[in-house]
DNA sequence: GGGCCCGCAGGG
DNA sequence: CCCTGCGGGCCC
């Protein structure tokens, strides 16, 4: 496929560009090409209808519009559109011989270019955010409370007044993403959920306020601000006056009266307030015998009665708000809610997978104990375990040699030179590897790596699980940590074998 | 058990 | 894009 401009200069074009319709530079082209196909003579400029005394930035020299000097306008090889030399900045003394140039609009930083085996970069976001320049090695974002959400509530939206219809009133969840993912309080970390210039549509009792106070179906909350969140904190210190502004001024506008943000106000009829729904935290345990023994619980629909400024205990003005409960169903704290989550078979809610990863995890928590609980006698005991410093200071080659003592059961294993080698050579891995050592202590350990990355030369375990050679080859091998079915095959295989 | 401090979602 | 935030895991 040929591309040319209008003035009859031709270069070879790829097909791709031309399905696309975006680009105003390829929709001409578009035009040309079936021109050029059918025979007809020189294309026409639906812009200037190529009239030859007329500028067109279309057909012409995108920067000055004029027509002369065809043979110094190049094309950009991105968006088509033609530049004379001498109008770029800085001007070119001639045509370059490089066999693509890109006008100043379409040229990308050499940086940014993802080259061929390269990661793609991170988002400018990210690129921005703490972890980026930090060198800390936690796993931030797999705790629940960075970790993103995994669903989404789509039957109402996010501006929805009253019930979450299919969530009954007791519905508990573990944790606040959990409530978020259900709609029925969505900011993962913020108290109230509102528009400063609608209103309130959930909000959260944690106790985060001493001085509030919570008799089930009336309650005082007080309102958002105030805190020192130097430090990339989500709560902080009292350190000024909350005002009634965003999230505070949107659960004034719940209450059935005219805004006061001076003196607040007080409902004429405190029903006719805009919904509210509530959810208890367990946290607010310390200040409130209502609130669950565990998790987040919705307990309903709530009206504001009043709200007003006051000095709250924490020294510093907090606009405080008094809620009534306003809900058919049955407060879960009620021997007739209490019959009705029953009836219902409500449960605490814990997110997918969430108690499986708990149940391996503590596994390995014991067994780190144990380890742990036994090293001080390690070393004035010669027929003891072995520490994993031990093992990685005597090398060895020899597989027979990886074994102590008597065959078999619980012994710590050496690496070789070579393992160690590669262990500290995978950086990306590291945490993982760090497990690894330290359950060595322990004995033999089996450890399978659901990697990402394409398995070279793999086995696949009598459990059905694809490993690559390689990495069996790197482990000392036995037992196996978080199968749904022990492997037994491997059980008396040792490295090198 | 308390303090540090992260990603994420939401509003504006 | 910036600001805000009644979480929560991990380290000390």
């Amino acid at each position: 496929i040929i591309k040319a401009n209008f003035q009859g200069t031709y270069k070879l074009y790829s097909f791709k560009r031309q399905q696309s319709s975006v680009c105003r530079g390829n929709v001409y082209m578009a035009f040309d090409i079936s021109l050029f196909l059918t025979g007809k003579s020189g294309p026409e400029c639906k812009h200037c209808r190529a009239d030859p005394d007329k500028e067109c930035r279309f057909c012409s020299c995108y920067l000055c519009g004029g027509k002369q000097d065809a043979h110094m306008q190049l094309l950009c090889d991105e968006c088509n559109m033609a530049y004379h030399i001498y109008c770029l900045n800085p001007p070119l003394s001639k045509i370059p011989e490089d066999e693509d140039w890109y006008c100043p609009s379409c040229k990308n930083d050499s940086n940014e270019v993802v080259k061929a085996g390269e990661k793609l970069k991170q988002s400018k976001k990210k690129a921005k955010m703490p972890s980026a320049s930090t060198e800390s090695q936690r796993d931030w974002g797999k705790g629940m409370a960075c970790v993103g959400r995994t669903k989404e509530c789509t039957i109402v939206p996010s501006n929805h007044y009253g019930p979450i219809p299919g969530v009954p009133v007791g519905t508990t969840w573990k944790f606040r993403v959990q409530v978020s993912e259900a709609g029925v309080h969505r900011p993962h970390v913020g108290g109230i959920h509102g528009r400063s210039n609608d209103g309130a549509y959930s909000l959260v009792l944690a106790g985060g306020f001493e001085d509030e106070v919570d008799r089930g179906d009336e309650f005082t909350y007080t309102g958002s601000g105030g805190r020192d969140l130097s430090g990339n904190k989500r709560i902080g210190e009292h350190s000024f006056d909350q005002t009634l502004t965003h999230m505070n001024r949107a659960l004034a506008l719940n209450c059935d009266a005219p805004l006061d943000d001076k003196n607040g106000a007080e409902s004429k009829n405190w029903r006719a307030g805009k919904p509210v729904r509530v959810v208890r935290s367990s946290k607010g345990r310390r200040i409130s015998k209502y609130a669950p023994e565990e998790g987040n619980r919705y307990d309903g629909i709530y009206k504001v009665v009043k709200y007003w400024p006051e000095i709250g205990k924490c020294g510093f003005l907090v606009w405080r708000y008094l809620l009534r409960r306003d809900d058919a169903e049955p407060a879960p704290w009620t021997s007739e809610g209490m019959e009705r989550s029953k009836k219902l078979g409500l449960s605490l809610q814990y997110p997918e997978g969430y108690l499986e990863a708990m149940a391996s995890k503590e596994k390995k928590d014991k067994v780190k104990k144990q380890t742990v609980k036994q090293e001080p006698t390690s070393q004035s005991n010669g027929n003891q375990k072995r520490t994993i410093d031990d093992a990685i200071g005597e090398p060895t080659n020899t597989p027979k040699a990886m074994r102590t003592g008597d065959g078999g059961k619980g012994e710590a294993f050496q690496l070789t030179q070579e393992q160690q080698w590669l262990i500290r050579e995978d950086c990306m891995n590291q945490k993982l590897w760090d497990e690894v050592l330290a359950s060595l202590k322990e004995g033999p350990v089996f450890c399978l790596f659901y990697s990402f990355e394409l398995v070279y030369q793999p086995v696949t375990t009598e459990c059905l699980h694809n490993v690559c050679k390689v990495r069996i080859n790197c482990l000392a091998l036995g037992c196996f940590l978080g199968s749904e079915t022990p492997v037994t095959k491997f059980s008396q295989i040792y490295p090198g074998d």
